[in-house]
DNA sequence: TGGATACTTGACTAATTTGGTCGGGATTCT
DNA sequence: AGAATCCCGACCAAATTAGTCAAGTATCCA
């Protein structure tokens, strides 16, 4: 699995939409600015996460997108599957993309059985792990420096 | 970690080297037969596995390939590395290809904190992996089947 | 010594993917 | 009505992928 910038960018907007979440909506242009995505690459990808039914938008003058589920029913393995398609290392190990090798006997493939293994291990680090998830890291990780206590040298 | 089509020929060659360890060398078109891959292609792969100091290689009318190390000195990590660039899912987590990425803020990023624990799942399932545990691997799929009892129902 | 065989090297290419930009239309709020 | 915002499809340049090809060099054998 590899991550492209479309699929990067399309994380960073879930999670501005995962800290905001609530009734209100937030502007392509405010998520453009705060996470330094081109605000024109960013129509696009939200419009794609829009018809995948992970965001919902509103038109108009306040106008904007929210998450279309609560953040912690969006994992992320769904969100770059959707995005990037399989996240395992070679079509053959694929569970949602699967696609034949041109290896002689799939069955009796040593490299597809070590495959099988990092996928697995891909999927196990990502499965689990909702964009609520996401949140919670960020104020794990920017707790910390808020804290006044920490400026004392 | 994606694994191109070069890369996966790649693996099943040296695979393919690694089952025929000795002193005698493998010709390019009985590795492309077995393996169903390309000859012109596996040309130049195994040119590069060469530089890279994978196997090595005689010409003439007697020449081919063999593998330069042990089997169970070759890592798949390593030989991935080589031809796919990182094994991280993006560059600001990635240990030998490390890349800036374009968030306000590295340290504090969510999305990198996850992106490493892949990064470690992946790297786990392939840097203990040798050319040397894929033919065990090899033999472990196909002995079963090469035992005459299986075929008894 | 002259083929025949096999690796070597570098150039070339077509198709696909990536990472965007752009114009204009549709919708909503004031 | 007008401004702000999302919506939609077209377009584009650069990079990557998956090869092909021609000509050269080394080696062995008769």
């Amino acid at each position: 699995m590899k991550l492209s910038q479309l699929g990067e960018y399309a994380l960073r907007a879930l999670l501005v939409l995962g800290m905001n979440h609530g009734p209100e909506v937030v502007r392509i242009r405010d998520i453009a600015q705060q996470q330094n995505i081109p605000r024109r690459f960013l129509e696009q990808i939200l419009n794609d996460l829009k018809s995948a039914g992970f965001v919902q938008s509103r038109r108009g003058v306040a106008g904007g997108y929210r998450l279309q589920r609560a953040p912690d029913e969006i994992s992320l393995a769904d969100i770059i599957r959707h995005l990037e398609g399989p996240l395992a290392p070679v079509g053959c190990v694929s569970v949602n993309y699967y696609q034949r090798c041109s290896c002689p006997d799939e069955a009796k493939c040593a490299i597809r059985s070590v495959m099988q293994e990092v996928r697995d291990a891909i999927v196990g680090a990502l499965q689990g792990v909702t964009v609520s998830h996401l949140c919670d890291r960020v104020r794990d990780l920017q707790g910390p420096m808020d804290n006044p206590l920490d400026y004392i040298i």
